[in-house]
DNA sequence: AAAAATTATGCAAACGTTTGACTGAATCAG
DNA sequence: CTGATTCAGTCAAACGTTTGCATAATTTTT
């Protein structure tokens, strides 16, 4: 029942010619008398030959994958992102290999290891929140093997990544609550520590400026993301001395959340207080009372864009033959975007 | 700048010793000297030595890889069922290789194609909707690389799979209405040639004749899931002759989309007319009017499932040594199972 | 007719690892 | 002291492919 598979030796042998000959026959190599040429792709074909890529990979020190490590797998963002990765590496004929960290940070080190181990071309990387280290990333030097980390990026300069700025989404929320007449606009943001918190924060705080409204530190309550936290920042907000008659919630979670509490306060929404976020749920048209308005963040062009970068990199890579780090370093920021949801 | 990785050659060279010592030394094989061990052991640890995998992969002919091709990664039922894939296969020593297919039956064959390039020791599939042709699985037998299918599973019986029976959870479903007291049950159902539609009819027949109801085909009204469809098969329901005062809905989309039509229609939700419906949000808790009761499908744990049975077939393989096709197939069901929902 | 160029093919090394078969030395039983 | 056993290690093949270099055969040029 061993049932060998055909291989090029195979083929030679039955033609009587040599190994070589047979594998610059099924390349077309141009040194390949007509005959023979067509001799050996007959046969190869008839024998449903289809080269060894894992000897090929060997050989040639290429593996034409990807390895991409996220957070979160089941999260929308990530499985948008996700497939924009996938679909961009198809294009290029690369292939995806994945891991998720689950937000350990011990987790990532070793799937950074399978990585390395399994030879990937080149690293998709959205970090573990707990990361603070990142010393297994740059055992990947030693190794050439290129990194783009995207959304969730390090503190450090010297690499490559793709993100969407909030800044600009956030200013673009804040003028869109002004427009409407909005002159008391608090923040629920979030965790202090989180980069996305202090854009959003940098963000509120231009836009107000140029609508000549004085920042208020007070309207802006930092939260954990729980359920708790939410429900206690909004009841601050609502109660405060300054009654807020809008509020940007870190994102749709907390939105909805907020948006319960402030009911249970008996607000009306969209009359006595409204609402605007940070995209992450697909289904802002289902609920109830959805936020006015949306911060896109674009997950799925995300990971694309980060793809294309990766592969970009790849490519110089082979080109050049030489070191990737060669000291410059892509920094593609995408912007945020406000999309208004339909008033139903 | 041709940074060479150290070898075990190189290895087994300065120590002036053979390859096959320091191979066996690095696996701690028992023929070989605990001095010479130690001696080996600390030079490649000095010289951070790593073995090249896929230089091992090509070796042992396997990869420690397993493909996973899905419809739709960016779905939040295949997101979850990624998400345990990859946990099981992680647990394992297995890797993940993924692609998608966006429900195009030529894509499906690209990517087993790709997966066969790769070598990958083992397939988990959830076809395309429009996959009615098997052939390109079977391609995968002379490469003795065993799938096993999930979710959707391709209607054939020389296979591998899991799947969760939504007979019994449908059963369930219509059951917890009748002992809330509807009497007249409706069903808006899916397309009418997917299984899964299939499944529902049943499990609401049976639950019906138990309770000695009466089967009426004009209370089952299959849709496309498209918005539109929904909200016609919803109006015409809620007009009929025999107005249900509850009904079963495909999925939660179609649930919510039929909720909205039934509020246009001045219905008052949970008092005129109840849903219950199949998850597949992670977000019935935000919706102003979830359906009462979900039959879950557990993504999550189909996938991990899958994964293990694969992983086991894997095993088997390797240890008889013989044709994965030995005419014994894994068919296993789990049974979803009907979840009600916090009553706010 | 000799030299040069072209065409078609073969040889063998290389990629890094594993592993069965073999060898030489030391140890041990009787 | 001989033969068996264990120990420590080496040799070389094998996995399937690519590719630089050599070679042989043919054709073209001078």
């Amino acid at each position: 029942m061993k049932n060998h598979l055909p291989t090029i030796k195979e083929i030679a042998k039955q033609l009587n010619i040599s190994v070589s000959t047979v594998s610059r026959a099924l390349h077309d190599h141009k040194s390949i008398g007509l005959r023979t040429k067509m001799q050996v792709q007959e046969l190869a074909k008839k024998l449903q030959y289809e080269p060894n890529q894992t000897a090929i990979f060997f050989q040639q020190g290429k593996t034409f994958t990807i390895g991409v490590i996220l957070p979160e797998l089941s999260e929308a963002f990530f499985s948008s992102a996700i497939s924009g990765i996938e679909d961009a590496a198809h294009k290029s004929n690369y292939t995806v290999l994945l891991g998720q960290s689950h937000d350990s940070v011990e987790k990532e080190k070793q799937l950074i290891d399978t990585m390395k181990k399994h030879r990937v071309d080149g690293l998709l990387v959205s970090i573990s929140k707990n990361t603070t280290d990142y010393s297994h990333f740059e055992t990947l030097q030693r190794y050439n093997i290129p990194i783009v980390f995207f959304d969730r990026i390090p503190k450090i300069s010297n690499i490559h990544y793709v993100a969407c700025n909030m800044v600009n989404g956030t200013v673009q929320a804040v003028n869109f609550l002004f427009k409407k007449g909005h002159r008391i606009i608090g923040m629920i943001n979030g965790p202090e520590k989180l980069p996305a918190t202090k854009e959003r924060l940098d963000g509120y705080i231009q836009a107000l400026t140029k609508s000549r409204l004085k920042y208020d530190p007070a309207l802006v309550i930092n939260c954990d993301l729980t359920k708790e936290s939410v429900c206690h920042a909004t009841e601050k907000l609502l109660t405060g001395k300054r009654k807020p008659t809008a509020i940007v919630a870190f994102n749709d979670y907390v939105a909805l959340d907020a948006v319960q509490q402030a009911r249970k306060m008996k607000l009306r929404i969209n009359k006595d207080i409204c609402f605007v976020s940070y995209a992450n749920l697909p289904i802002s048209n289902y609920t109830a009372y959805p936020p006015l308005a949306s911060v896109e963040q674009f997950p799925y062009l995300q990971g694309q864009k980060a793809t294309e970068t990766l592969i970009e990199l790849l490519q110089k890579k082979s080109d050049d033959d030489t070191d990737v780090n060669n000291r410059t370093y892509y920094k593609i920021i995408l912007e945020s975007q406000l999309v208004l949801h339909d008033a139903k």
